[in-house]
DNA sequence: CGCATCCCCTGCCTGC
DNA sequence: TGCAGGCAGGGGATGC
């Protein structure tokens, strides 16, 4: 569910109150998540002092000064929420004080800077381990990852080397963590729609021979940078149960072009088309069949 | 090896 | 109103 922009825009809601704190107490209220919680987790993280807050792909990771990584992925449904001891609170809270927690907050961490983050999510999907930082490159979990596609070593040169052989799709490549890592269903249809190419295409469009960069991969190298930054700049998506750390509401979803808008207007200035949803690979593809080639 | 399919889990929405 | 079925932003395991 969170892609890129909602895990950045959650990196930077919990950086305030946990970077340079120390993590005095952690309770650990379910440990069965996507896997199950490292042994001692909650000992093994108390006393430690945030050093840094990162995020690799849809991983957020909290460097610790003890040489390990906290590493914790969202899944589908995580989120994070701050609560501060003695600090504001929302109007709803003084009206209907809440019960201390929901039956979905798996994770409390207790911090030197008075606040408790709360990781909270009901399918379970998400995740948290403790890596050495010096193995984390070599982790399985990051050593086939794709590069960052805010940086600017991604480019349609590279995009280019990783599709040239591909039979696959274009929606199944760029969902694809090895090719680039961060992307999910929402921003390859919306990357996809802003350069013009049909998600059904063969991924080897983007390369002509000796894997060179064709003029479609520019496009999209340039689409994809775009409708991230956007994202983040609007605080992300909210949708469902995804909400920010600070509580407030990304803004993203209502600038969506094409996703989850079948049988709306394709948004193109003069395009005539209508949004269709299709699935592939299990999953749903929205785009506009008349500008999308 | 690449690729497609299935599955983990809970909640919400739709249609009957 | 109740209930069944489908769907949801991820990604690992499996089988061809």
């Amino acid at each position: 569910m969170p892609e890129l922009p909602e895990v950045e825009t959650v990196r930077r809601g919990l950086a305030p109150v946990m970077l340079g704190a120390t993590i005095e107490r952690v309770e650990a209220r379910r440990a069965d998540l996507r896997w199950p919680l490292p042994a001692n987790f909650a000992e093994r993280l108390a006393g430690r002092r945030i050093e840094r807050l990162g995020r690799r792909a849809k991983y957020l990771l909290a460097e610790l000064d003890d040489g390990e990584v906290l590493v914790m992925h969202l899944g589908m449904s995580g989120s994070f929420r701050i609560s501060h001891a003695g600090g504001a609170r929302t109007p709803g809270e003084f009206l209907m004080p809440r019960s201390k927690h929901d039956a979905h907050d798996h994770i409390v961490f207790e911090l030197s800077s008075g606040a408790t983050v709360i990781f909270n999510d009901p399918r379970r999907f998400g995740a948290m381990l403790l890596v050495r930082a010096s193995e984390l490159e070599r982790h399985k979990l990051f050593q086939a990852l794709g590069p960052e596609p805010l940086d600017a070593a991604f480019d349609a040169r590279t995009l280019a080397r990783a599709c040239w052989a591909k039979k696959t799709s274009l929606k199944a490549a760029l969902s694809d963590q090895r090719v680039v890592a961060g992307l999910g269903n929402i921003y390859v249809c919306e990357a996809l729609h802003r350069a013009r190419l049909s998600p059904r295409r063969r991924a080897s469009v983007l390369a002509a021979r000796a894997g060179a960069p064709t003029g479609a991969a520019k496009a999209l190298v340039k689409a994809i940078k775009a409708v991230l930054a956007e994202a983040i700049e609007a605080g992300g998506s909210t949708l469902r149960d995804y909400v920010r750390a600070d509580g407030e509401l990304g803004e993203f979803q209502h600038r969506f072009r094409v996703y989850d808008r079948a049988g709306e207007n394709c948004p193109r200035p003069r395009c005539k088309g209508r949004i269709r949803r299709l699935v592939q690979t299990g999953r749903s593809t929205f785009y506009c069949p008349v500008c999308q080639r």
